[in-house]
DNA sequence: CTCTGGCTATAACAGCCGTCATAGTCTAGC
DNA sequence: GCTAGACTATGACGGCTGTTATAGCCAGAG
């Protein structure tokens, strides 16, 4: 049974987001997930039937649900706090890759589908995304702010944050981050107390 | 004389740069960009002798001084005008495309420097971030903003729309750019009022 | 007219890509 | 102990990659 071979299944999955977030989606093969993951070509087909693509949209789905599970708890303790969870957990990354990493799922959102068709993938992206979004939002609304407002704020942080993590990367400095995180930090905390 | 063959120069930066906020840059090859440009392959190597890294720094630079332009000319309305204009400007691109189209800079921002040298491309990228954030931040103390406020409002919109422009892209839909586009004129609106 | 030099055309190179197929290994359940 | 099925090892496939080299074109200068 394929019991005590589902670590090897999830160490490929977070290895390829992590390599997805550094190098982008089609900048990393199949061949460097694997051996990034010690694990052998074959065993990647093997979990992931579908190739390449499955790959990518579990990664986004891990890294979505990682995150969403700090954010939902440091939620409780109000959206100033979320908000800074968020901003402290992207810093990190950033900051300890020595600028090289940055967000698989952004990686996997620039992508541009082949056709007309769009990639699973990206839309797990968008999901993850709108999940992010959603966890603030009800956040601001439990604190007294009006829905639509609270909407827009939602998307506006997940979205700077994100394009800031790519700026920082890009100056190879945390700046950016540290400039955003002061003027969101106000602007949410000036949208609760009403 | 290298006169007239300008023009063909161009449009292979043009174009790169077009497929580049499309693709990406690893996935976006040499061959397709000539092609897309209607230049021969043999011509890509002549007018850039470095290769592909010089034809994405052409193609970011290309892109900032072109955004840069209409940036400037908009601001001497004020800072609304011209973040107006900024976000109207990347809508465009979004809607037009279809959602295929995004920004070659962050597109080209999101790479992993292979050693610890970081590729001209990158840096390139990094200069017209700074670029448009210094447009913007000028035109904000020029309203009265204090300087730093004046700074890190202008890096949380350049962030802001970057990181939108991808995610409409995921979602298929203009709806982040419009959210977060109110919420960043009210900022900007409230910031320069004093 | 000749000739020069910017530009093009063509082919080749080594290497990696995603994917698939097949044969082999090992372990868990009967 | 044996068998089934999950996993691994290996190798191949056609195709595309960045880059380089070389020979040819063709307008414009002298």
């Amino acid at each position: 049974m394929a019991e005590r071979s589902a670590p090897s299944r999830e160490r490929i999955v977070a290895g390829a987001a992590d390599m997805i977030s550094r190098r982008g989606l089609s900048a990393t093969s199949i061949r460097e997930m694997a051996k990034h993951a010690k694990a052998p070509l074959g065993s990647t087909y093997h979990y992931f039937p579908e190739g390449k693509q499955q790959l990518a949209t579990e990664a986004v789905r891990y890294t979505g649900e990682w995150v969403a599970r700090s954010l939902r708890k440091e939620l409780e303790s109000g959206p100033v706090e979320g908000l800074r969870a968020f901003l402290a957990l992207w810093r990190k990354i950033v900051v300890e890759s020595d600028f090289h990493a940055g967000c698989p799922v952004l990686a996997v959102a620039i992508e541009e589908p082949p056709a007309d068709e769009i990639p699973p993938a990206v839309a797990a992206a968008a999901a993850v995304f709108a999940q992010w979004e959603a966890l603030l939002a009800a956040s601001l609304r439990e604190h007294g702010t009006e829905a639509e407002q609270a909407a827009q704020l939602a998307t506006l942080v997940v979205a700077a944050v994100e394009g800031t993590v790519a700026m920082c990367r890009a100056k190879r400095s945390a700046q950016p981050l540290d400039d955003t995180a002061e003027q969101l930090q106000a602007l949410i905390a000036g949208a609760i107390k009403h």
